[in-house]
DNA sequence: CGGTATCCGATAGGATACTG
DNA sequence: CAGTATCCTATCGGATACCG
């Protein structure tokens, strides 16, 4: 999904009545940049049941490639999401675990998580209630 | 933030044989597959606000094009999250709403956006720290 | 107005090989 | 073990142009 910031067309001189979550952006594109991507909340709800080594983060998420891993952990860090320690031990250690910032942040995935369970099966059964309505439509809706 | 100096007493037991969400899989993934890209949460929120007609949508979030905003919509009608009602009237005139579903997770996102706006000042920040204590860093991490 | 259809560039992310 | 470095492709999404 990539969500860099807002093309320049943001440029809207006319102070548009109502931005969407527009100019007075609550910085939530820059949460949903982060949770968009195929694995961050998953490393976040390991990591939200205690700390983890890069081994074991890998085994815990089955999909995910050693690169997304590293990359997935690293921008977390940076986000103030997550803390890394590296121990120069042989062979090297290194574990993870959210920071106090990132306990909130789970905490209200974990909302997002409650409503996709409470949910999933409505959507499954619409999706497939659009399916059957819909038949041959655009793969492009999945 | 980084080597600290804890002893490696962090027992590797972590037996959690579940996965992270993974194979027990709550669902999430499917709602975050919807909410993860460009527009999907720009689009909810703004129908959050009330009905509206597809100019009006097009027109409230700067920057989508129809394109996007087509398939936007009609992702969230195949969820059953928003429901579509077309006027044969000329010229056609087409309006946008949340189901009774759509509003209860547009509630749930507004939680997010709660946590965006109490730490985006606080993630700023520690990026901002990070990129200046990893200079020349890869451009992947934005 | 409310869409489709088509072309196209950017990039997310997998597979693989190598390293300290 | 915990990463880097490359390569490569599937897809996301913007820009047109056209249609009922």
């Amino acid at each position: 999904m990539s969500v860099t910031n807002t093309p320049i067309t943001s440029q809207v001189s006319a102070p548009v009545t109502t931005g969407p979550c527009g100019e007075d952006d609550c910085g939530i594109r820059d949460v949903l940049d982060r949770l968009g991507d195929r694995w961050t909340v998953l490393v976040i709800v390991e990591l939200s049941k205690g700390t983890r080594r890069f081994r074991e983060l890998h085994r815990a998420i089955p999909g995910i490639s050693q690169r997304m891993l590293t990359l997935t952990t690293k921008r977390l860090c940076r986000d103030g999401l997550v803390e890394r320690n590296a121990y120069p031990t042989i062979p090297p250690q290194v574990d993870y675990r959210l920071t106090e910032m990132g306990r909130s942040l789970a905490d209200t995935v974990f909302g997002l998580a409650d409503w996709s369970r409470d949910h999933k099966n409505a959507i499954a059964a619409a999706r497939d209630r659009w399916d059957a309505d819909h038949p041959g439509a655009e793969p492009a809706l999945r």
